[in-house]
DNA sequence: TTTTGCACTCTCATGTATAGAGTGCTAAAT
DNA sequence: ATTTAGCACTCTATACATGAGAGTGCAAAA
């Protein structure tokens, strides 16, 4: 059975009412009817014909009435074609793409540079911008050095993948000075420096039962105080594994006037596991990714698109960037935006090795 | 002249009604007419006799009609009188206290603590919790490391104030060996160990005038990787002094209901700058303070109320933590509870030494 | 195949009437 | 001197009616 939905049945004419459409009620918000499109369309037709173009656009899924005397609006169908074969995404002005630039200069360290993204994205799109940080699922731990503070308490400072730095404060049994905590930090540095962070753990349990025949103090001290320092969980960086910015932008969008509606939103922001979940699925699929309305999945983005891209040092990728706004988004601006900064981050992160 | 509304003038009888009556629109927000009033104050008094009585109060300015055929509600002058002088806070529940205490339980590390604090306000009051972070005026450098990363970078880590770690990562001109960096930081722990951070900054440029003459290596190099470190921002908490949470609570209060009020209110406290300076005002009155409406000062917050107390660890005051919410909020609650997580929050701090 | 003409539907803004709540004032009652 | 009852008045909220405007679908003509 071949559905009649097939894009291939669709004239030239309708396509091209089609995308005027699409592009005039993205441009205003409000349905688009035949009179109004037959002059936009630059055709020469009537609004009667335009109508029965129209209502075959209806019947296909891809166009929709809110009531029956209002124009039509795109479903979410209809955003679909109109994003996978209809938009022609147009070039950024150089001004923007220097000022995406400008933001993205690597003379900051990692984390700031990663909330500047977003923030960026937030500013120029005025939508909500989300930046995943990198996953960290490879960690290989370069350093690891013990300061002593006051009390029996010890500052663990882990660099772990050369760019990230993990502090963690244990509390130990008794005292050590300065020399004993060198000494314990080079015994640990020689043992597990250069490897990955789950070896590191498994390693030390294997090193406990070693432990037990041996009687080397210096040793029993170090597997002990590694021990504290791999087991407690990381105190800075409390799974802040996702960066937003303006939400508060999504709060003039026409469709999301609804006080509940928003309050929803912002709290599926708040939780964050939502739209991990989503931007791990963008991770998967490589390059570009557009959720349309319901295709995301979750209910409270129903009259939301996200626009993701993910962005890669040397062919590796290490996370994913994008922007969230009403499914009538200007496509055709937003997407080369959410690009072209997936690209330049992953330069600035590049220049930073 | 006196003051016609001074509060000494009110009888017993008018701040009685006074009282019901604000307690009446706090719990049902409607404006509260005689009829109502009359039955509500078991004064078997009839309505004509409250209607009296109100207007004069509304002559006071201690409260407020929204139009002729309405009942009234108390003005921002009504509600000082009413948490100043008529309000009887009630002990907590057990059970709320000990929830507190679980969820302020030591038992994790600073910044942690400082967030679940923030959270658990926002959500035993489901209002929006705000806690300010210990101001770093006096900061004591109690050590500094510098350890190698890849490249000519080098990572400073900072413990100050035997609580606070800064991470800040410095360019150099030439890679330096671990035994060079150790030297280095020897040095620097001898010369400025226990000092103040802006006594360091002050005694480095010092430093670097001597240094024109002497032409000891190690000193030279130890002042000039000395001058990066203090002189770059911290990396890290980028002046993350401010923790808010359940900001999506305001939506649910009928007075924030307009979405335009609400961004604006977002947006400050996005900025948190307005917040920030309104907390430096609760700092330095001792005590519990609590700002009603525009006696803030701040547009954004005319039909907000802001409760906060001061935290403090041994007498010394640390920060501010406080909750906001509407003009009409529960105060008897409220206040309370502010005032017990501050406490606690102390008493938690405090076991951490 | 396209257009014209027309009846029809639905929304939205406006106007009107009415019930309900509450007030202020005056005069009577305590 | 206070308190109360009575009453006219004001304002809101609600429901309902009305008409203009926008847009549709369909049948017949071009």
């Amino acid at each position: 059975m071949v559905s009649n939905t097939d894009s291939l049945q669709l004239s030239d004419r309708s396509l091209h009412l089609f995308k005027v459409l699409v592009e005039h009620f993205i441009q205003d918000g409000n349905p688009v009817g035949s009179r109004t499109l037959a002059k936009d369309s630059d055709m020469n037709l009537s609004p009667a014909t335009i109508r029965n173009v129209m209502a075959d656009l209806e019947d296909m899924g891809l166009l929709h009435s809110p009531h029956t005397s209002a124009g039509r609006i795109p479903t979410v169908k209809g955003y679909r074609l109109f994003v996978d074969s209809l938009l022609r995404v147009n070039d950024l002005k150089s001004a923007e793409v220097e000022k995406i630039a400008r933001e993205l200069s690597p003379a900051s360290d990692f984390s700031s540079l990663m909330k500047r993204t977003s923030t960026m994205l937030s500013d120029i799109t005025q939508l909500a911008g989300v930046v995943m940080l990198p996953r960290t699922t490879k960690s290989i731990l370069q350093h690891i050095e013990f300061l002593s503070l006051s009390g029996n308490r010890v500052l663990v400072v882990l660099i772990v993948n050369d760019r990230e730095i993990q502090n963690r404060i244990i509390n130990t049994a008794k005292t050590y000075s300065t020399s004993e905590l060198q000494e314990v930090s080079n015994y640990l540095n020689e043992l597990f420096a250069g490897k990955e962070l789950t070896q590191v753990r498994s390693s030390i349990l294997d090193e406990l039962e070693k432990m037990k025949e041996e009687v080397n103090h210096l040793m029993q001290t170090s597997i002990e105080m590694a021990q504290m320092a791999f087991g407690t969980e990381d105190s800075d960086s409390d799974s802040e594994d996702i960066l937003f910015s303006g939400q508060t932008n999504l709060m003039d969008v026409a469709e999301l006037c609804d006080v509940d509606k928003l309050k929803k939103l912002f709290n599926t922001f708040n939780q964050k596991r939502d739209i991990l979940h989503l931007l791990e699925q963008a991770i998967n699929a490589d390059g570009m990714q557009i959720f349309i309305g319901e295709e995301s999945g979750y209910e409270v983005l129903d009259s939301c698109s996200v626009v993701t891209s993910p962005y890669e040092v040397e062919g590796q990728i290490l996370g994913v960037l994008g922007v969230i706004g009403p499914t009538r988004m200007h496509y055709e601006r937003v997407i080369p935006i959410v690009d072209i900064t997936a690209k330049m981050l992953g330069v600035a992160l590049n220049s930073k090795n």
